[in-house]
Formats: C-alpha cells, structure tokens, sequence
RNA sequence: GGGCCCGUAGUUCAGCGGUUAGAACGAGCCGCUCAUAACGGUUAUGUCGCAGGUUCGAAUCCUGCCGGGCCUACCA
C-alpha cells in the first residue's frame, strides 16, 4: 500500500433563489456516502458542498424581499447550511460564491483565459423580452398574425437587441473535448447521459457569451468592470477555488482534479462540456467523472411549487426517521434513473429491510447473546461449513460495495449487503441456537459468534448510509471507534468482550388506527412523532 | 423535425442470442418460537408493448407501429 489516495467530491453549489427540498438533499446525500465510505476506506477525502449566490434573479428576488443582496443571500444559504445538520452529513467545507477568495479565483481564471486567447469581447445579440427581462433563442419565438414576434413560452413581445458581451470560444474546443470523452470512458455517468453530451457537442458548439452588463450582482470582468460575469463561469469556479485557485502550492491543491462531480441531470451540460472547456482553456485538468442522478417525482406526480406538492426534507426526518429516509433514497431507486417517492414503497423499506431483515437479526442474535453468554462476546469453537460460508459472504462484501460505490450504483452495493442479511436470518433458523442452548452450548455459542461477526462486517458497510444507526448496533457489539474503519475489517470479534444490553434500532413503522381521525379524509394520514415499536 | 432512452409477474426491477423467463416486496399455505406478530420453507401469477423479419434458436439482434420519458445551448 502506498499513501492514502485522495478523493475530492463535490455536490453542485445550490442557487439560492429556493429553499432546500428533496432534490437538494439527494444530491448532497449521495456524496455524503461517497465521502463517509472513502474516509471509512482510508482515503484522504475532501468534499464539497455550498450556494451560488450571484445572478440577476437573486438580484431580482433581494429587491422583492426589500434586502440587500448579501443580507438576501446569507439568509437563504444559511437554510442549505442547516440542512446539513439535519440529514447529518459531513462536508469538509461550506462555499459561498459571495466569499472574497472567490472573487480572486473567478478573475484569476478569466485572466488566464483571456490570456490563452480563449475570451474576446463582441456583441451578444438576441431577441429580447423587455417584460421577461431575458434573451430568447430564435426558435423559442414565434411571428404572430399581427406580423410582431413573441417569445412562444411567455407570450411576450420580443425585440432584437445587441450588447456588448466578452465571449469564451466554446466553438474551438469540440474537437478536444470529444476527444476527453473518448479518452475517459467513465467521464460521464450514467451512460444514457453520455450519450446525451455526445451528441449535443458533435451537433457543433457556438460561442458562448460568458458576460452581461445588464445587472451588477455579480463578479466584475477584471478590466472592464461593466461586465459581470456569467454565472455559470462564476459558479463552476467555486470547485477550484475551493483547492486554493490560482495558488497551486495551495495545500488543498492536492484535490484537483476532483474525482466526481455530483449534479442533477438539469446541469449536465454545464459540467460536461462547459466546465472542461474553461478547464483545458486555462490548461488545468478536467474532472474525472460526473454523474448525473435524476429526479423524483410524489406519489407518481410531477414536483412543482405551483402543484404544491414540493417534499420538505425536514418534515420526512421528522416522520419516519433520518436514517431511513437516507436509506430510501439510495435504496428504493437505481441511482441515475429517475423515482417515484411514495409513502407506501418507504414504509414497504422501513419496515421490511430495516425492521424485519436487519433490525430483527440485530435483536434476535443479541438478545439471545445477553440471555445466554454472559453478556459477553460468545467464545468461538471450530467452525463448520455452514458457518464459513457465511463468514466468507460477509468478508467478500468490502470489495463489492467498494466496486459499486465506484459506479455511483449505491442501490446495488444495498442489494448486494442485504443478501447476506438475508443469509444470515436464514442461517439462524437452520442453525438453531435457542435448541442448541439445551443440546450442545459449545456449538451454541459458536453459532452465536458467527452470527455476531456477520453483523459487525455488515454494519461496517452500512455505516455510511445509515450513520446514526450503525453507530449503536456496533456500540452494542462493542466495536471501539478505531476499530470501525475498514482498515479493521478483518479483524475478528474477540471472543469474551463484555457488551452492553441489547436494545431495538430500527422500530417497525406502524400507520395509526385510520379510525381515530376522519377529519380531513383526502389529507395523508398524520404519522406518530416517533416510529413506535409495536407491541 | 432530428437525436437518445425506456416499455418483462399486482408493484419495483434483473436478464440483453441458447435448457421449463428470474429476484425482491406484496398474496396464499406450512413450519419455527430466539426476535421488533419478526424469521424460515413453500405455492401461485407473466401471449417479456404490438406486428413483421434475421437465426437451428429471440425478452434478448433488425425494421415498422403504439405508448412513456429526456435532449435539441448561453434568464442556475
């Protein structure tokens, strides 16, 4: 083994014109799990996350709120802040656009651009709907009967406006960017997206006008401070700076280039062929992989604010739990495809792989430890076939999960931990030890240990999912904190260790009685504050 | 209009040229009793969207059609 690799893992700077929903929270809860993993795996990890705070519709939205922009956008990144605390993830790092570091790096890197030749200044010209306050494309318009032309979304009357704008010249690097593409097979995730990029930069690219002088929230074109930044250059900027751009003897220089860009598959583009062009422009690497995830809709509808059906992250904490809502969402759907969330299928996963398959082979086996072992870890006798291969299931699932994790594939690195759970509730039947507690209590007390090992290497894995959860089955194995890490992995449960009493982790979900409350008949069915175990 | 993806048991999905098409959840039956009425065993269910074609052989390849989704640039 050489040094510790490092792994730098971003989520996309969140725009602060919104309060955080379900989007947001799947997003960085994907990258959280990466991020936990690798550090659990030994790797020197870095990871991301933060707001993009520039732009005309903040601008637009701090006037409405009556605030200054920087008052406006503290408010709202502060909410995004504070769902990190909520879905307990661990970032090494909040970003803000708006911070003076950031400033530097965006205009380091314009400079450097304008230096490579890739930025010059010419007109940007479009159609224009004053009442939109906003450029349309030529084929989002249309001629009417009364011979004026319209933005055909809005319906508002469009003029045909110029202003002077610096361009970045997108144009010149088609050719180098199919070429990364081709090179790096893995630079997108998942495929159908691949394919999506290909086939938009094969179709030619244009010009891309990369400033505005049409509002000031923003960062100044060095040199010509009439100009504000592109928001898409600004935003996508915060990745660098973060490792210290331009400084590169900056000591978080080391991240870059960052292994995955985490996005929403609306911001594809921006990443796939946006991103490594200004990159390769300003001769720093692209980033190794971007993946896009997709989106979920509620209950089989469409998420939209105006159906007002938007999924408050806070409220499904509240309800059914953090840890099984972080486990839904990487479980329920293959990650990359788009999701239904729905009350039954995350109640379905509660209740059957948290409560029946692992929650109750945590309980059954323990209890019957605390019951029969003198509160101690069993003493391990020699192992028969049965239990080797158990043992063995369990031990071949690090490199599984590490494989899977490297795909994004969370979904099948679950599938794939849950076998062996399934494997082990059936091991427990066919093993018996409550009838060997009477026959044969050598045997007994090995099958108890076999059972027990299995646990732990399976809330090794989980422990990134389910943070909170996994922390208090190893607590109850005794597992000491050091010993969590996967450098530990194969290091046995050591028989004698005294454990405390065993306790019930994952509670079943349990509808209340619908009797009780027919008030409001089409409204869900309110939840108990806390998941009661019944009976 | 052009391009990409998808349509397989009640549900979510796997299979992507080769024995009677699989898994999980849900359902029925049986067993067990350590455990959170949990666990295990077992049974049932499919014209693999439709129609043609290629092949000794197709859910798997090709063509067309139907249905659904996405992309088709610079107001995140």
């Amino acid at each position: 083994m050489s040094g510790k690799s490092t792994y730098y893992v971003t989520t996309p700077i969140y725009y602060v014109n919104d309060v955080p929903h379900i989007g947001h929270a799947y997003t960085t809860l994907a990258c959280d799990v990466l991020a936990r993993f690798k550090r659990l795996d030994g790797d020197d990890v870095h990871f991301l996350t933060g707001t993009d705070e520039h732009g005309q519709k903040i601008e637009t939205a701090a006037a409405a709120a009556g605030l200054p922009p920087q008052a406006f956008t503290d408010k709202v990144s502060q909410s995004f802040r504070d769902l990190i605390g909520v879905m307990n993830y661990t970032p090494d790092n909040f970003i803000r656009t708006t911070e003076p570091r950031h400033y530097a790096a965006c205009q380091a890197l314009w400079e450097k651009l304008v230096a490579a030749g890739d930025i010059y200044l010419g007109k940007y010209a479009g159609w224009y709907s004053v009442r939109d306050e906003t450029y349309f494309v030529e084929s989002e318009t249309e001629v009417g009967p009364d011979n004026k032309r319209r933005a055909t979304s809005t319906g508002a009357e469009v003029q045909w406006v110029e202003e002077p704008s610096y361009f970045f010249r997108l144009s010149a690097w088609a050719d180098r960017l199919l070429e990364y593409y081709e090179k790096n097979p893995s630079f997108i995730g998942p495929d159908s997206r691949r394919n999506e990029v290909l086939s938009f930069v094969k179709g030619g690219l244009q010009d891309l006008s990369v400033s505005r002088t049409s509002f000031s929230w923003g960062i100044p074109v060095p040199g010509d401070e009439k100009h504000i930044m592109y928001v898409w250059l600004d935003a996508l900027t915060n990745y660098i700076t973060e490792c210290g751009y331009p400084d590169q003897a900056d000591p978080l220089w080391k991240y870059w280039p960052a292994n995955l860009h985490m996005v929403g598959k609306d911001i594809i583009r921006f990443h796939c062929v946006f991103w490594p062009a200004f990159l390769m422009a300003a001769s720093l690497p692209p980033p190794q992989r971007v993946f896009a995830h997709g989106w979920w809709t509620n209950e089989g509808q469409k998420i939209s604010k105006s159906l007002g059906n938007v999924i408050d992250p806070v409220e499904l904490v509240k309800t059914f739990g953090l840890d099984q809502v972080r486990y839904f969402l990487l479980r329920e759907v293959p990650f990359g495809n788009d999701g239904d969330f729905s009350r039954r299928a995350l109640i379905g996963r509660m209740n059957a792989d948290l409560a029946n398959a692992y929650g109750n082979l945590c309980q059954r086996v323990l209890s019957i430890v605390a019951k029969n072992c003198g509160e101690k870890v069993p003493p391990k006798g020699e192992l028969v076939e049965a239990d080797t291969a158990l043992l063995d299931r369990a031990k071949g699932l690090l490199a599984i999960v590490r494989a899977e994790l490297d795909d994004q594939a969370f979904h099948k690195a679950l599938t794939a931990i849950w076998e062996v759970i399934a494997d082990a509730n059936r091991y427990v039947d066919a093993q018996a030890p409550w009838a060997l507690a009477k026959t044969d209590p050598v045997r007994r007390d090995t099958v108890l240990w076999v059972l027990a090992e299995t646990i732990r290497r399976v809330t090794l894995l989980v422990q990134p999912f389910m943070p909170g959860s996994t922390a208090k089955i190893l607590d109850q194995l005794a597992v000491p904190p050091e010993k969590r890490v996967y450098a530990a992995f194969d290091e046995d449960l050591i028989p004698g260790t005294a454990l405390p009493p065993p306790q019930g982790v994952f509670p079943r979900f349990v509808e209340p009685a619908p009797a009780a409350a027919p008030a409001k008949p089409p409204k869900q069915p309110k939840a108990p504050k806390q998941p009661k175990v019944a009976g």
